[in-house]
DNA sequence: CTGTAGGA
DNA sequence: TCCTACAGG
Protein backbone atom coordinates (compact mmCIF):
# COMPACT_ATOMS: atom_id res chain seq x y z
CA UNK A 1 0.00 0.00 0.00
CA UNK A 2 2.40 2.71 0.96
CA UNK A 3 2.56 5.95 1.99
CA UNK A 4 -0.54 8.42 0.58
CA UNK A 5 1.42 11.19 -0.73
CA UNK A 6 -1.13 11.56 -3.83
CA UNK A 7 -2.49 14.74 -2.77
CA UNK A 8 0.70 16.26 -2.20
CA UNK A 9 3.43 15.40 -5.23
CA UNK A 10 3.05 16.89 -8.10
CA UNK A 11 4.14 14.38 -10.74
CA UNK A 12 5.44 15.49 -14.76
CA UNK A 13 3.70 13.31 -17.69
CA UNK A 14 6.43 11.87 -19.58
CA UNK A 15 6.29 8.99 -22.42
CA UNK A 16 7.70 5.91 -23.12
CA UNK A 17 9.27 7.61 -25.97
CA UNK A 18 11.68 9.75 -23.91
CA UNK A 19 12.92 6.63 -21.46
CA UNK A 20 14.67 5.42 -24.69
CA UNK A 21 18.25 4.34 -24.02
CA UNK A 22 17.33 4.07 -20.03
CA UNK A 23 17.95 1.57 -17.09
CA UNK A 24 15.19 1.54 -15.19
CA UNK A 25 14.70 -0.43 -11.34
CA UNK A 26 11.75 -2.57 -11.38
CA UNK A 27 9.76 -3.23 -7.80
CA UNK A 28 8.89 -6.84 -9.49
CA UNK A 29 6.34 -7.70 -6.66
CA UNK A 30 4.66 -4.10 -7.48
CA UNK A 31 4.54 -5.47 -11.29
CA UNK A 32 3.97 -9.08 -10.99
CA UNK A 33 0.88 -8.17 -8.75
CA UNK A 34 -0.09 -5.90 -11.21
CA UNK A 35 -0.28 -8.81 -13.72
CA UNK A 36 -1.97 -11.33 -11.67
CA UNK A 37 -4.85 -9.31 -11.08
CA UNK A 38 -5.14 -7.83 -14.24
CA UNK A 39 -4.75 -11.02 -16.60
CA UNK A 40 -8.00 -12.66 -15.99
CA UNK A 41 -10.73 -13.88 -17.71
CA UNK A 42 -13.98 -12.31 -17.56
CA UNK A 43 -15.14 -14.36 -14.68
CA UNK A 44 -12.07 -14.16 -12.73
CA UNK A 45 -9.48 -16.84 -14.02
CA UNK A 46 -6.17 -15.89 -14.11
CA UNK A 47 -4.11 -17.71 -16.84
CA UNK A 48 -3.49 -21.30 -16.48
CA UNK A 49 -1.19 -23.72 -18.30
CA UNK A 50 -2.74 -27.21 -18.62
CA UNK A 51 -1.52 -28.53 -15.31
CA UNK A 52 -3.20 -25.72 -13.79
CA UNK A 53 -0.24 -23.49 -12.80
CA UNK A 54 -0.82 -19.97 -12.95
CA UNK A 55 0.86 -18.49 -15.83
CA UNK A 56 -0.53 -14.53 -15.69
CA UNK A 57 2.54 -13.18 -14.47
CA UNK A 58 4.44 -14.93 -16.89
CA UNK A 59 2.96 -13.70 -19.83
CA UNK A 60 2.90 -10.77 -18.65
CA UNK A 61 6.77 -10.47 -17.71
CA UNK A 62 7.74 -11.82 -20.94
CA UNK A 63 5.62 -9.31 -23.26
CA UNK A 64 6.36 -6.39 -21.61
CA UNK A 65 10.09 -6.49 -21.39
CA UNK A 66 10.38 -8.02 -24.44
CA UNK A 67 8.65 -4.90 -25.66
CA UNK A 68 10.88 -2.49 -23.20
CA UNK A 69 14.32 -4.42 -24.84
CA UNK A 70 13.40 -3.73 -28.05
CA UNK A 71 12.48 -0.01 -27.58
CA UNK A 72 15.58 0.06 -26.05
CA UNK A 73 14.54 0.52 -22.38
CA UNK A 74 16.49 -1.87 -20.09
CA UNK A 75 14.32 -3.09 -17.20
CA UNK A 76 16.74 -5.00 -13.49
CA UNK A 77 13.79 -6.44 -11.57
CA UNK A 78 14.39 -6.17 -8.19
CA UNK A 79 12.37 -8.73 -5.67
CA UNK A 80 11.21 -8.32 -2.21
CA UNK A 81 13.24 -10.05 0.69
CA UNK A 82 12.00 -9.89 4.17
CA UNK A 83 10.04 -7.29 5.41
CA UNK A 84 10.51 -5.85 8.64
CA UNK A 85 9.02 -7.10 11.56
CA UNK A 86 6.77 -3.74 12.27
CA UNK A 87 5.04 -4.72 9.19
CA UNK A 88 3.51 -7.51 10.30
CA UNK A 89 0.29 -5.86 10.99
CA UNK A 90 -0.18 -4.52 7.46
CA UNK A 91 0.59 -7.99 6.23
CA UNK A 92 -2.33 -9.66 8.59
CA UNK A 93 -4.39 -6.97 7.66
CA UNK A 94 -3.95 -8.03 3.49
CA UNK A 95 -4.00 -11.92 4.24
CA UNK A 96 -7.61 -11.03 5.98
CA UNK A 97 -8.71 -9.40 2.92
CA UNK A 98 -7.80 -12.38 0.56
CA UNK A 99 -9.71 -14.84 2.92
CA UNK A 100 -12.65 -12.62 2.85
CA UNK A 101 -12.37 -12.06 -1.18
CA UNK A 102 -11.92 -15.98 -1.10
CA UNK A 103 -14.95 -16.45 -0.05
CA UNK A 104 -17.03 -13.98 -1.84
CA UNK A 105 -15.37 -14.99 -5.62
CA UNK A 106 -16.74 -18.14 -4.48
CA UNK A 107 -20.22 -17.04 -3.91
CA UNK A 108 -20.05 -14.49 -7.16
CA UNK A 109 -19.41 -17.62 -8.92
CA UNK A 110 -22.07 -19.45 -7.51
CA UNK A 111 -24.56 -16.38 -7.98
CA UNK A 112 -23.20 -16.69 -11.78
CA UNK A 113 -22.28 -12.48 -11.06
CA UNK A 114 -19.13 -12.61 -12.95
CA UNK A 115 -18.48 -9.15 -12.94
CA UNK A 116 -18.14 -9.50 -8.41
CA UNK A 117 -16.51 -12.63 -9.28
CA UNK A 118 -13.83 -10.75 -11.23
CA UNK A 119 -13.55 -7.90 -8.87
CA UNK A 120 -13.05 -10.26 -5.62
CA UNK A 121 -10.95 -12.74 -7.93
CA UNK A 122 -8.69 -10.38 -8.45
CA UNK A 123 -8.50 -9.42 -4.47
CA UNK A 124 -7.50 -13.08 -4.02
CA UNK A 125 -4.21 -12.63 -6.07
CA UNK A 126 -1.33 -13.33 -4.24
CA UNK A 127 2.60 -13.76 -4.72
CA UNK A 128 3.59 -17.58 -3.49
CA UNK A 129 6.41 -19.44 -3.88
CA UNK A 130 6.05 -20.53 -7.21
CA UNK A 131 4.92 -17.00 -8.81
CA UNK A 132 8.23 -16.06 -7.69
CA UNK A 133 10.80 -18.51 -8.31
CA UNK A 134 9.20 -19.07 -12.18
CA UNK A 135 9.45 -15.35 -12.37
CA UNK A 136 12.80 -15.37 -12.30
CA UNK A 137 13.98 -18.63 -13.66
CA UNK A 138 12.14 -16.70 -16.70
CA UNK A 139 14.08 -13.43 -16.24
CA UNK A 140 17.24 -15.58 -16.26
CA UNK A 141 16.71 -17.33 -19.27
CA UNK A 142 15.58 -13.92 -21.25
CA UNK A 143 18.93 -12.80 -19.83
CA UNK A 144 17.46 -10.01 -17.97
CA UNK A 145 19.01 -9.03 -14.68
CA UNK A 146 17.31 -9.58 -11.37
CA UNK A 147 18.09 -8.56 -7.46
CA UNK A 148 17.21 -9.85 -4.62
CA UNK A 149 16.81 -7.72 -1.69
CA UNK A 150 17.20 -8.36 1.98
CA UNK A 151 14.59 -6.36 3.34
CA UNK A 152 11.64 -4.27 1.01
CA UNK A 153 12.43 -4.63 -3.13
CA UNK A 154 11.16 -0.49 -2.74
CA UNK A 155 14.71 0.30 -0.92
CA UNK A 156 16.67 -1.86 -2.83
CA UNK A 157 14.81 -0.73 -6.23
CA UNK A 158 15.65 2.82 -5.04
CA UNK A 159 18.98 2.49 -3.50
CA UNK A 160 20.34 1.27 -6.82
CA UNK A 161 18.83 4.25 -8.40
CA UNK A 162 20.28 6.44 -6.37
CA UNK A 163 23.89 5.00 -7.21
CA UNK A 164 23.32 6.23 -10.22
CA UNK A 165 22.96 2.26 -11.35
CA UNK A 166 19.16 3.45 -13.25
CA UNK A 167 17.66 6.30 -13.85
CA UNK A 168 14.51 5.51 -12.28
CA UNK A 169 12.55 2.91 -10.34
CA UNK A 170 8.93 1.69 -12.00
CA UNK A 171 6.87 1.71 -8.72
CA UNK A 172 3.37 2.59 -7.78
CA UNK A 173 4.94 3.57 -4.28
CA UNK A 174 5.46 6.75 -3.00
CA UNK A 175 7.94 5.16 -0.16
CA UNK A 176 10.52 5.23 -3.35
CA UNK A 177 10.50 8.96 -2.79
CA UNK A 178 11.14 8.11 1.40
CA UNK A 179 13.68 5.64 0.69
CA UNK A 180 15.67 8.39 -2.18
CA UNK A 181 15.08 7.11 -5.00
CA UNK A 182 15.56 9.98 -7.53
CA UNK A 183 12.77 9.26 -9.87
CA UNK A 184 9.77 7.15 -9.85
CA UNK A 185 7.49 6.13 -12.51
CA UNK A 186 4.48 5.55 -11.84
CA UNK A 187 1.73 4.05 -14.13
CA UNK A 188 4.17 2.33 -16.06
CA UNK A 189 2.38 0.59 -18.63
CA UNK A 190 3.09 -0.37 -22.35
CA UNK A 191 -0.56 0.16 -24.38
CA UNK A 192 -0.58 2.79 -27.09
CA UNK A 193 -2.53 4.63 -25.87
CA UNK A 194 -1.28 5.17 -22.34
CA UNK A 195 -0.31 8.68 -21.92
CA UNK A 196 -0.94 8.46 -18.56
CA UNK A 197 3.05 7.60 -16.94
CA UNK A 198 4.02 10.03 -14.00
CA UNK A 199 7.67 11.01 -13.42
CA UNK A 200 7.75 12.15 -10.19
CA UNK A 201 11.15 13.46 -8.93
CA UNK A 202 12.53 13.59 -5.71
CA UNK A 203 14.72 17.06 -5.52
CA UNK A 204 11.60 18.82 -7.18
CA UNK A 205 9.36 17.36 -4.78
CA UNK A 206 11.78 18.54 -1.83
CA UNK A 207 12.32 21.85 -3.33
CA UNK A 208 8.02 22.32 -3.96
CA UNK A 209 7.23 21.32 -1.00
CA UNK A 210 10.57 23.49 0.92
CA UNK A 211 11.44 20.33 3.19
CA UNK A 212 14.54 17.86 3.39
CA UNK A 213 14.04 14.14 3.09
CA UNK A 214 14.46 13.32 6.72
CA UNK A 215 11.19 15.84 6.99
CA UNK A 216 9.50 13.92 4.73
CA UNK A 217 10.11 10.56 6.22
CA UNK A 218 8.64 12.36 9.50
CA UNK A 219 5.97 13.67 7.56
CA UNK A 220 5.21 9.89 6.42
CA UNK A 221 5.27 8.51 9.63
CA UNK A 222 3.01 11.29 11.11
CA UNK A 223 0.51 10.49 8.02
CA UNK A 224 1.02 6.88 8.51
CA UNK A 225 3.11 4.29 6.33
CA UNK A 226 3.14 0.33 6.40
CA UNK A 227 5.43 0.63 10.21
CA UNK A 228 2.96 2.54 11.95
CA UNK A 229 -0.68 4.22 12.23
CA UNK A 230 0.25 7.71 12.50
CA UNK A 231 -2.36 10.18 13.46
CA UNK A 232 -5.64 9.75 13.05
CA UNK A 233 -7.47 12.66 10.74
CA UNK A 234 -3.65 14.16 9.71
CA UNK A 235 -3.22 13.82 6.06
CA UNK A 236 -0.27 14.71 4.02
CA UNK A 237 -1.40 18.50 3.59
CA UNK A 238 -2.08 18.76 7.65
CA UNK A 239 1.53 17.17 8.06
CA UNK A 240 3.47 19.48 5.94
CA UNK A 241 1.64 22.37 7.59
CA UNK A 242 2.34 21.28 10.54
CA UNK A 243 6.16 20.86 10.17
CA UNK A 244 6.64 24.03 8.49
CA UNK A 245 5.19 25.23 11.37
CA UNK A 246 7.05 23.34 14.27
CA UNK A 247 9.70 22.23 12.18
CA UNK A 248 10.15 18.99 13.72
CA UNK A 249 8.79 15.41 14.44
CA UNK A 250 9.77 16.19 18.31
CA UNK A 251 8.34 19.33 18.15
CA UNK A 252 4.98 18.73 16.07
CA UNK A 253 3.91 16.00 18.76
CA UNK A 254 4.96 18.09 22.09
CA UNK A 255 2.86 21.00 20.72
CA UNK A 256 0.05 18.78 19.38
CA UNK A 257 0.40 16.67 22.36
CA UNK A 258 -0.10 13.63 19.69
CA UNK A 259 0.24 10.22 20.72
CA UNK A 260 2.61 8.33 17.66
CA UNK A 261 2.54 5.13 19.43
CA UNK A 262 5.43 3.46 17.71
CA UNK A 263 9.33 3.91 17.24
CA UNK A 264 9.96 6.59 15.62
CA UNK A 265 13.64 6.24 15.60
CA UNK A 266 13.06 2.23 14.17
CA UNK A 267 11.33 3.65 11.17
CA UNK A 268 13.20 6.46 10.12
CA UNK A 269 16.23 4.08 9.90
CA UNK A 270 14.13 1.58 7.27
CA UNK A 271 13.70 4.16 5.04
CA UNK A 272 17.06 6.10 5.52
CA UNK A 273 19.34 3.58 5.80
CA UNK A 274 17.56 0.37 4.81
CA UNK A 275 19.50 -2.80 4.74
CA UNK A 276 20.80 -3.03 1.23
CA UNK A 277 22.71 -5.34 -0.94
CA UNK A 278 25.66 -3.38 -2.65
CA UNK A 279 27.28 -5.89 -4.85
CA UNK A 280 24.85 -7.02 -7.60
CA UNK A 281 25.21 -8.06 -11.32
CA UNK A 282 22.88 -6.52 -13.52
CA UNK A 283 24.42 -7.76 -16.49
CA UNK A 284 22.25 -7.79 -19.20
CA UNK A 285 22.89 -11.24 -21.43
CA UNK A 286 21.93 -13.23 -24.28
CA UNK A 287 18.94 -15.01 -24.28
CA UNK A 288 18.78 -19.04 -23.75
CA UNK A 289 16.36 -19.32 -26.66
CA UNK A 290 15.79 -23.32 -26.99
CA UNK A 291 15.33 -23.10 -23.05
CA UNK A 292 12.73 -20.68 -23.10
CA UNK A 293 11.12 -22.11 -25.85
CA UNK A 294 10.79 -25.32 -23.84
CA UNK A 295 10.11 -23.21 -20.45
CA UNK A 296 7.07 -21.77 -21.74
CA UNK A 297 5.65 -23.77 -24.34
CA UNK A 298 6.77 -27.31 -23.59
CA UNK A 299 5.77 -26.65 -19.66
CA UNK A 300 3.69 -23.83 -19.86
CA UNK A 301 1.87 -24.36 -22.81
CA UNK A 302 2.73 -20.72 -24.35
CA UNK A 303 2.56 -20.61 -27.95
CA UNK A 304 5.04 -21.51 -29.97
CA UNK A 305 4.86 -18.60 -32.70
CA UNK A 306 4.05 -15.46 -30.06
CA UNK A 307 6.70 -16.71 -27.85
CA UNK A 308 9.10 -16.88 -30.75
CA UNK A 309 8.17 -13.13 -31.54
CA UNK A 310 9.01 -12.28 -27.97
CA UNK A 311 12.54 -14.07 -28.24
CA UNK A 312 13.12 -11.77 -31.86
CA UNK A 313 12.17 -8.51 -29.68
CA UNK A 314 14.38 -10.02 -26.92
CA UNK A 315 17.78 -10.36 -29.31
CA UNK A 316 17.96 -6.44 -29.77
CA UNK A 317 21.32 -5.76 -29.83
CA UNK A 318 21.22 -2.91 -27.28
CA UNK A 319 20.30 -5.70 -24.76
CA UNK A 320 23.05 -7.07 -24.21
CA UNK A 321 25.88 -5.30 -21.42
CA UNK A 322 29.24 -5.38 -23.45
CA UNK A 323 30.35 -8.01 -27.03
CA UNK A 324 31.82 -10.54 -25.21
CA UNK A 325 27.86 -11.80 -24.26
CA UNK A 326 26.90 -11.24 -27.82
CA UNK A 327 29.27 -13.35 -29.64
C1' DC B 1 -1.86 -6.29 -18.99
C1' DT B 2 -0.32 -6.95 -23.93
C1' DG B 3 -0.61 -8.38 -28.76
C1' DT B 4 -3.24 -8.64 -32.79
C1' DA B 5 -7.14 -9.56 -36.16
C1' DG B 6 -10.44 -7.37 -38.51
C1' DG B 7 -13.66 -3.69 -39.16
C1' DA B 8 -14.32 1.57 -39.85
C1' DT C 1 -4.11 3.87 -40.65
C1' DC C 2 -6.46 3.90 -36.50
C1' DC C 3 -9.46 1.74 -33.27
C1' DT C 4 -12.07 -1.77 -30.82
C1' DA C 5 -12.80 -6.27 -29.21
C1' DC C 6 -11.05 -10.19 -27.63
C1' DA C 7 -7.78 -14.03 -26.59
C1' DG C 8 -3.75 -15.31 -24.27
C1' DG C 9 -2.63 -20.14 -20.96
Amino acid sequence: MGVKFKDITHPEKIEMKNLDNNVLTVDASNLIYKFLTTMRQGDGTPLRDLNGNITSHLNGILFQTATLIEQNIKPIYVFDGKAPELKQKTQQERIEVKKESEQKYQEALELGDEAKARKYAARTAHLNREIIESSKKLLTLMGIPYVQSKTEGEAQASYMANQGDAWAVVSQDYDCLLFGAPRILRNFKLTKTNTDIQLLQLQKTLDELNLTRNQLVDIAILVGTDFNDGIYGVGAKTAIKLMHKYGSLESIVKNKNYDLDCDVDEIREIFLNPDVVRNYDIEFRKPQKDKLIDFLCGEHDFDEIRTQSAIKKLQHKAAQTSLENWF
